[in-house]
DNA sequence: GTCTATATATAGATAGAC
DNA sequence: GTCTATCTATATATAGAC
């Protein structure tokens, strides 16, 4: 891994184990061991780091796209609802979560890029409705993209309430009860 | 409204509108006009203020709760979206989501008030559907505690998703769903 | 590409005059 | 109870040496 990953990886991270808060290049720097003048070498503005750490989020998901793509809906779906378990398991929250408290106060194009992003996650979302509709896996719904939307606000509520609560336990009842609701048994 | 009261309200505004980084001493001073100081008078320290907030929301909650106890269930179940709903009109988050990504940075007394107050509002919506259930008006659930968590998990992610959509038309098409799922008629 | 040094702004917080 | 003045820490950011 070359700096400028580590230094996304690293900022990802704080961003979503700690908040907005506690994104800051001094943080950073102290974790990875460089100035943070070399931070910004890579990244001129905090609204420059903050765009890639959205656009890793974005790739990394293009990859899971790509990888289950000859998967059923229904392994789909399951490889869905464990990435938000696995930031669960890491006392982390979804990138959007973390950004949509503060929307009001990130720059455009930062904006843009988390829209884009949480766009591109429900689109994936209803697209296995679709076909876990086609292959009779998944139940009818009347309209597709606002039940996709309902599902990753779950999640990333489900997240929340968790985290709160200080129990995992719960996280797995909840997602077994929409993956219930969800699926043709 | 004395002074105390408006600081904690425009703090409040601050940090639902526009989260926990806007929430700053400075800030207030300038929108109400009285020097940081002056604030630290009131609330020596950070969390001190934070603190009021949440319990500003906790006595609000406590008022409704008292205000609607003769209603029956679907008429309260109204008024809690209701309240979802005039935030997301306002362009502002549940006091919930606000703090919950910088929750790992939050100091152990506020955490222990966020905490509380969460649980609050998941206890009166779980009384809410039991009563809905005596009453014929509410669909029986197996697990009440862990379906009202879902309601709230859900009204908390709706907003979300609403703000970055910027379109206030999803709320009331998804809470319309979310509420016919759990009425009987 | 990484460093030292520095700039400027703001954070939360305190002392003490009035 | 509100002010001025000040403290210390930290924020994002830049200039320029190596």
């Amino acid at each position: 891994m070359n700096t400028k990953e580590l230094i996304v990886g690293t900022a990802n991270k704080q961003l979503i184990e700690r908040g907005y808060n506690a994104f800051s290049y001094k943080a950073i720097s102290e974790e990875i061991g460089i100035k943070t003048s070399s931070i910004h070498y890579y990244f001129p503005t905090k609204t420059d780091l903050g765009i890639s750490i959205v656009q890793s989020h974005s790739k990394a998901l293009a990859d899971t796209i790509e990888k289950t793509k000859d998967k059923n809906a229904l392994e789909k779906l399951n490889k869905l609802f464990l990435y938000y378990k696995r930031l669960v398991q890491d006392d982390k929250v979804c990138i959007v979560s973390a950004l949509t408290s503060d929307i009001n106060t990130l720059e455009e194009p930062l904006r843009i890029e988390l829209i884009k992003f949480s766009n591109e996650v429900i689109a994936w979302t209803a697209s296995i409705l679709e076909e876990g509709h086609s292959q009779n896996t998944i139940k009818v719904m009347t309209d597709v993209p606002l039940k996709a939307k309902m599902i990753i606000a779950n999640l990333m509520a489900l997240i929340q309430i968790t985290r709160i609560e200080k129990s995992k336990e719960s996280f797995d009842q909840m997602t077994g009860l929409i993956l219930a609701e969800l699926t043709i048994n």
